[in-house]
RNA sequence: CGGAGAGUGGCGCAGUCUGGUGAGCGCGCCUGCUUUGGGAGCAGGAGGUCGCCGGUUCGAAUCCGGCCUCUCCGACCA
């Protein structure tokens, strides 16, 4: 291993992959452009499902689980969705040695197979709504992979719902996008914009697509969860129905919503520092390390029991807590591992902790000597929640400052252009896709979203490309 | 898919241009002793058919051809 790290502003690229090798979050896989999460990054995904899923039990939902395999035909089924995914379908062609009479595909989002569930199981509107998630694997052909940001397979959790209005579906649409939006920033202290996806970035077959966005440490924007009000595409393409109260037919309304693997790639670039991860302590995996201290075997042997006893008090107040009791590192070694590894707090126990019946607390988040403090042992429980409380709120306050700082309102098209190349531009725009094309192309940012939360447009306001009357305000950005 | 770079013990690299008698360096790993409050020191040791296939040659990590993989930059995308 390498002593250090390559550093975050000289070359973002190189930091991001490094900090996930050297972390141990994820390693490469012999299969083009697949990885493999490793047990520290796989628990950071599962601390990440927990506190989704229990937002989604919250909200009423259900976890089912569909097959990983797709009939050819379901996909082209509705034309928008055929044109967006088909590029990115990997295709099964022979099964048992034989080659299939159908082929079949590999999912890359479930939207066609649940649909052709749902025409079966909806038939009433009594049966109404159906509130399903499912969490698993897709696949998706892409042409460049990066490690979490866009890999051929991805883990995530695909939500769909189908109802008997629009109403009730555009309401659960923007309820998920909440639910998202609150779990990005209370869990995973990533500050995130909710907004609306121009016609052009929506969701192949959607009616309107709503994203939250977050602005990463090198100021590129990041599609962090999605949430589709489908209308009626879907239900008329698999022919979902039922009965309402006068006995008539009618075509439901669904929706679905997503957050992916993706989300930890977030969680490293809007956090990471130079010394490597910077992990918010709601999702840590490990809140807090202990690193005992000693010289001689008799100093070794009341540490090492003082360790202890910390460990199984801090456990027992549930704290997710692990004592580092390798003989093969000294303590100066494992302090830079394991903030490599983003370990929000170190719990140094030495023999003058043990005979002052005190531990030193050193938070990831503040560097050398500020970070540290001592605590006497009666108070630790308390003073550790305090201290992981105060981090995950500092992550968040840094992350936002970060993106304020670098967030723009382009008067002309010159300042856009500027803006793009600092960081968020909100901008005044006529809505039109030439216009959004335009930009992408002179520009090479793209319209991330139109921010739900705006004023409305004053008088006179123009678009910033075209100049002729703004519609609305976008955002628009370089993006990954 | 277009452009660039790279594949040599577990990791990072040198050697390749100019083929030849030692495949080398740093880190890591193993053993022992001394160390341990910010990436310890010394001594001894293990580990590589040089990405794969083919060709040229008395002889190939090195030259030639093909293929595979990875990274970075673009277009596509969560």
């Amino acid at each position: 291993m390498e002593e250090h790290l390559s550093k975050r502003n000289e070359d973002f690229s190189e930091w991001y992959t490094d900090v996930i090798q050297r972390a141990e979050l994820a390693d490469y896989s012999p299969v083009r452009g697949c990885m493999v999460i490793r047990p520290y990054g796989y628990a950071l995904w599962e601390a990440i499902q927990q506190a989704l899923d229990r937002r989604f039990k919250e909200t009423g939902h259900q976890n089912a689980y569909f097959p990983l395999f797709i009939p050819y035909s379901f996909i082209q089924k509705e034309s928008e969705h055929v044109e967006g995914f088909s590029p990115q379908l990997a295709v099964v062609t022979h099964g048992g040695g034989q080659k299939l009479e159908e082929p079949l595909i590999v999912r890359p989002t479930s939207e066609a197979i649940i649909g052709h569930m749902y025409s079966k199981w909806i038939k009433s509107y009594r049966d109404l709504p159906v509130l399903i998630n499912q969490w698993c694997n897709v696949v998706r052909w892409e042409m460049r992979t990066r490690l979490f940001l866009r890999t051929t397979e991805f883990l995530w959790q695909e939500g769909h719902t189908a109802h008997a209005t629009y109403e009730e579906a555009e309401e659960e649409t923007l309820r998920m996008l909440n639910v998202y939006a609150d779990f990005a920033e209370r869990e995973a202290a990533v500050p995130v914009i909710q907004g609306r996806k121009s016609e052009s970035e929506k969701f192949p077959g959607a009616l309107v697509t709503y994203c939250i966005e977050a602005m990463m440490g090198d100021r590129r924007a990041l599609q962090s969860a999605t949430s589709h009000n489908l209308g009626q595409n879907f239900a008329k393409a698999f022919d979902i129905q039922y009965l309402d109260r006068n006995n008539e037919l009618q075509y439901c309304w669904t929706t679905s919503w997503g957050l992916s693997t993706r989300l930890i790639g977030a969680i490293i670039m809007v956090h990471g520092d130079d010394k490597g991860l910077r992990l918010p302590p709601r999702l840590a995996p490990i809140q807090a390390v202990i690193v005992p201290i000693y010289k001689s075997d008799e100093e070794r042997s009341q540490v090492l029991e003082v360790a202890r006893q910390t460990l199984k008090k801090l456990q027992a107040h549930g704290v997710r807590v692990h004592l580092d009791d390798r003989e093969e590192y000294t303590p100066g070694w494992k302090f830079n591992e394991w903030e490599l590894r983003g370990v929000p707090v170190r719990v140094e126990i030495g023999p003058r902790d043990v005979e002052q019946d005190q531990v030193v607390l050193a938070r990831r988040d503040l560097a050398g000597k500020e970070g540290k403090q001592t605590v006497p042992q009666g108070r630790l429980p308390e003073a550790l929640t305090r201290l992981l409380d105060d981090i995950q709120q500092n992550l968040f306050r840094q992350a936002r400052e970060f993106r304020e700082k670098h967030t723009y309102e382009p008067k002309d098209y010159e300042e856009l252009k500027q803006a793009v190349e600092q960081g968020f531009a909100w901008a005044y725009w006529c809505g039109s896709a030439e216009c959004e094309a335009h930009i992408q192309e002179e520009t090479k940012a793209t319209n991330r979203c139109i921010p739900l939360d705006q004023e409305p447009v004053p008088q006179g306001a123009k678009c910033v490309r075209c100049g002729k009357p703004a519609k609305e305000r976008a955002i628009f950005a370089r993006a990954y």
